[in-house]
RNA sequence: GCCAGCGUAGCUCAGUCGGUAGAGCAGCGGUUUCGUAAACCGCAGGUAACGAGUUCGAAUCUCGUCGCUGGCUCCA
């Protein structure tokens, strides 16, 4: 296993954050939209508008939710502004004089948020034409560098982020400095809607949700859970030879172990009523680690057996609110590839190096190469001493510079019971995805008195880390499936192989070829239907079948096939047991 | 959960002003036996998500419920 070997940084360093041009093109954009809407709806209060990541938003307070009609009414009045080729004029304000004006406009948003700065600074503001704005810029000079604009939808959202608030309606749109610009963006939704994981899951038949099952459950078809098992199968075998044992766990509990985790007081609203068994209340486990760690109390444990590595793919059930329910992406029932790691603090290091290592194994042997790596510290809310936490983020920083990992921070984003490492992915698309989580928590040994003993004979605590790789093996399914489109890598392909032949003549030597490359661990299809042979390829081609193997009057005589392969390509001609040692050496993971 | 939009055959979608449901694909049967992205003919398939209301009459208008989609919040 190359696990210990380092690997290159994956991704290039990140410069400072800073304003892109096409980010400034965009806040202006949000500007111009503003003010539009604050001429067709006099009534509307504004609150922000910032530049995003492929666009701009912008909410206001108004009577009525817009409409789709009212969109295309505000994109007409922007183009006004545009055409009339308006200024951008930067000025400053004292902060009392700023909350003066922002009340005497009746912008009551504006004035709260102003009210939130300290007194005595100053306030930047950006009028174009009669509309002025609480803002700290930049913005571009004119109105007329924003060549191009589509308003591409609303959506309610709450002030300030908080559900107990306002709802507010938020309009979306992006901006662009020519209209080809545009046009490629718009091009590239369209392509991401092509690889919507929820669309390919339909019509490759891999996997479904029915109403009939409930919202977020998911039913795995045959393909879907061939590919399924290939991933777990590879998984557990990379496991076992990293150094991890495998366990299993029930899906119920007992109450009491979910008040001794902790998970009934700060997981409540995720979990489902429990189940009243033999007088005793059960809950379906929302997490694996109090069975694991249930486990490790079994018997009295020796710093001799630390680090403990176990794994498993945990199936757990999780409350999710209904609107955010998603494909195989954001889902109610699912299988963490978890495991949790028991060590000694001097092991912290290492493991969590060890772990990352591992992870990034996996994650490339998938075919994924660039990730975005995220050290979360400390939030507000928080259990256990700083020193200890302190501590915990250092060994995750060292962690993460041993490999050369580059890192952003996510000040406070970490679990209420310990910081944590995110490694995102980043799919062909350009597209960040949440999988991987390594966690180390203080917490729950603490809450169920974990102990081990030390060279010295006595009782220590032990510190567990959490890791989940794939994250899901729904999420990273789903992941999988829109980063390639569906066709998926031969190793994790369903059908491998589709056996089409020509006419009715060759069907017996298409028999014989299936059920040769099916004797040799090649999974294959045949389509021996009585479609013309352009109408299979056609199928198959949608199927996203790696290999096709044609089979005519030709191949019967040869007793050979001629693989042409998903991408187009067209192979000579040869034998059986030749193609099949060509899919056998190629169905292997990404190198690592 | 909240805001908005949507829900017509397995799938993708039509359906005028409220007048009693239609196409393509898929499926099934037959014909065809064909060489690299869709052969031909036929058949079947719908309690219009569900429930109520308005109306002589509802896929169409209204209300409620459920579900989905895009966001918000939350997250593997």
């Amino acid at each position: 296993m190359s696990n210990d070997a380092p690997n290159p940084p994956p991704v290039a360093p990140k410069a400072a954050r800073e304003h892109s041009p096409l980010e400034t093109l965009n806040h202006s954009a949000s500007h111009v939209m503003a003010a539009a809407v604050k001429r067709l709806f006099p009534g509307a209060k504004v609150t922000i508008g910032p530049a995003i990541d492929n666009g701009f938003y912008y909410d206001f307070d108004v009577e009525r939710p817009f409409t789709e009609e009212d969109l295309v009414a505000i994109e007409a009045e922007m183009a006004k502004d545009v055409k009339a080729d308006l200024e951008f004029q930067r000025e400053e304000i004292d902060r009392d004089q700023a909350v003066e004006m922002f009340r005497g406009m009746g912008e009551s948003y504006k004035v709260e948020i102003i009210e939130g700065i300290p007194a005595g600074t100053t306030i930047t503001l950006y009028r174009h034409g009669d509309f002025v704005d609480l803002c700290r810029g930049p913005h571009v000079d004119r109105t007329s560098r924003i060549k191009a604009y589509k308003l591409t939808n609303v959506a309610g959202a709450y002030w300030r982020g908080d559900e107990r608030r306002q709802m507010l309606q938020r309009i979306y749109g992006c901006a662009f400095t020519d209209k080809k610009a545009l046009d490629e963006h718009l091009r590239k939704i369209e392509e991401a809607k092509k690889r919507d994981h929820r669309r390919l899951g339909k019509d490759l038949d891999l996997f479904s949700i029915d109403e009939d099952i409930g919202g977020g459950l998911v039913l795995w078809h045959p393909k879907g859970a061939l590919t399924r098992y290939l991933i777990e199968e590879f998984w557990r075998r990379e496991h076992l030879a990293s150094g991890y044992d495998l366990v299993n766990s029930p899906h119920i509990a007992r109450e009491n172990l979910w008040q001794t985790s902790g998970h009934l007081g700060w997981y409540k609203e995720n979990l489902y009523n429990g189940m009243d068994v033999d007088g005793q209340q059960y809950l379906v486990k929302p997490m694996n680690c109090p069975f694991h760690i249930t486990m490790f109390k079994n018997r009295l444990r020796s710093y001799r057996d630390l680090p403990m590595r176990w794994a498993e793919l945990g199936t757990v059930y999780r409350y999710e609110r209904s609107g955010v329910l998603h494909g195989l992406l954001r889902v109610r029932g699912f299988t963490q590839d978890d495991a949790h790691l028991f060590i000694t603090k001097d092991q912290l290091n290492y493991e969590i190096e060890r772990v990352t290592r591992f992870c990034l194994h996996i994650l490339r042997s998938f075919g994924f190469v660039s990730f975005k790596t995220y050290l979360a510290t400390r939030p507000a809310k928080f259990v256990g001493e700083v020193p200890a936490w302190d501590e915990a983020e250092a060994a995750l920083k060292r962690g993460l510079d041993a490999i050369g990992l580059d890192y952003e921070m996510d000040v406070g984003g970490g679990a209420f019971y310990g910081p944590k490492i995110d490694l995102k992915l980043v799919d062909a698309l350009d597209r960040e995805w949440q999988c991987s989580t390594i966690q180390v928590d203080f917490q729950l040994p603490e809450r169920f008195q974990l102990e081990y003993v030390a060279p010295d004979g006595s009782r220590q605590r032990p510190i567990m880390l959490h890791r989940a790789l794939l994250g899901s093996i729904e999420r990273f399914f789903a992941v999988l499936l829109e980063h390639y489109a569906g066709a998926l890598p031969l190793w994790i392909a369903p059908v491998q192989a589709k056996v089409l032949t020509v006419s009715e003549k060759s069907e017996e030597f298409g028999r014989e070829v299936e059920e040769q490359l099916r004797a040799a661990g090649v999974r294959v299809e045949k389509d021996l239907s009585s479609d013309k042979l352009g109408a299979k390829i056609r199928r198959a081609q949608l199927e996203k079948a790696p290999y096709m193997l044609v089979i005519g009057d030709k191949e019967v005589a040869a007793r050979g096939v001629s693989p042409r392969s998903r991408d187009g390509r067209q192979a000579e001609m040869m034998p059986i047991d030749a193609f099949v040692r060509q899919v056998l050496d190629e169905s292997h993971p990404s190198r690592s």
